[in-house]
DNA sequence: CTAATATATGAACAGTTATTCATATATTGA
DNA sequence: TCAATATATGAATAACTGTTCATATATTAG
């Protein structure tokens, strides 16, 4: 029921385990990830890519209703994927920082898409 | 209906919907994201980071039945975030290339986790 | 203040997904 | 070949999540 428990692995299975980050940081990076996910909130962050937009916009650029286009902004500001900002009547939001597009820049080199 | 159709944003909006990746790429970025977005899986890249290991250390490492890590690190090698080499018995898996560890880096900064 | 515009939100339904259980496959040693 | 070990997998259920619809809130112009 066990293999070698002398070898590398156990060794790296020990050190593994008692490094392994506890629930509470696993959770927060667990949510920024499914956050960023999901194909239409990473429409929205390919699209914030090109400048800051308000929500007509994003609609625009993305497709599919006002309410869902909500809901998902929400998600991504919730999980501090994007940030926002009010003017005048509308609410303008932007990806959170540089780490944002470095890690989508990362996935597509990984994965062969052109950006 | 419409808010201002000649600023800045709307040109944003424009240029994101004309650049926007298609479905085929959105969906293997998808995909990816949400293989690395799930706790149980977050905790066997974790465990990686310690180095190559087999089912049977990951398992020891990350806790939970071995048929669950199994479903799980088929997710993630279907999605090209682990690879997996035959040693005799066991299969060794490990991280896929230095994007997977530099993802995960961005990550725990992006949210001050500690690794 | 009122109407119009822009955005957000709660509830409900539909689709997706992680885990469990039982079992199958593959490798090794005897 | 047979038994033991290591890993994988199909089906089923339970939990989660995205979208829609209806409606609420907030800002501005008049």
């Amino acid at each position: 029921m066990n293999c070698d428990h002398e070898s590398e692995h156990h060794l790296a299975a020990e050190r593994a385990a008692r490094n392994m980050p506890g629930d509470e940081a696993i959770g927060r990076v667990s949510a920024a990830f499914k956050a960023i996910s999901e194909p239409s909130r990473l429409k929205i962050l390919f699209a914030l890519r090109h400048g800051e937009m308000c929500v007509y916009h994003i609609v625009e650029a993305v497709g599919g209703t006002q309410s869902a286009v909500s809901h998902q902004l929400r998600i991504l500001r919730d999980n501090h994927v994007i940030k926002s900002r009010r003017d005048g009547q509308n609410i303008v939001y932007s990806l959170a920082d540089e780490h944002v597009v470095a890690v989508l820049e990362l996935a597509c080199t990984h994965l062969n898409c052109k950006l």
